[in-house]
DNA sequence: TATCTGACGATAG
DNA sequence: CCTATCGCCAGAT
């Protein structure tokens, strides 16, 4: 486990429900901004986090994944638009 | 220590 | 609107 690692996981065990962040956002509120590529590689890492809650700056969800992400983040209320977050993340 | 990879982000075409 | 490239950072090999 990094420091890094253990503030991702801070961060998107935080997110409350019907809410989403951005990688960046999140790696900023981790305390490493910049590091938003790196985010994906730990929501990988640990399935056990709300990964559906992060998605992409421009609202885009996780390729491959789009569907079950719509579908889980459509669960807890969050807008979605053609394969994307419409609600705003704050 | 060096090199490659990727659930990103922004810009250019 | 979409794909491609560059710059970024941390992880894995």
């Amino acid at each position: 486990m990094t420091p890094y690692q253990r503030a991702v996981v801070a961060v998107v065990s935080a997110i409350p429900k019907g809410e989403v962040m951005t990688y960046g956002e999140v790696a900023t509120e981790a305390g490493f901004p910049g590091a938003g590529r790196a985010v994906g590689g730990v929501l990988k890492a640990f399935d056990d986090l709300p990964w559906w809650r992060v998605v992409a700056a421009n609202g885009r969800l996780a390729p491959g994944l789009e569907r079950r992400h719509a579908e889980l983040l459509r669960s807890e209320g969050v807008r979605i638009d053609g394969g994307r977050v419409v609600g705003s993340a704050t």
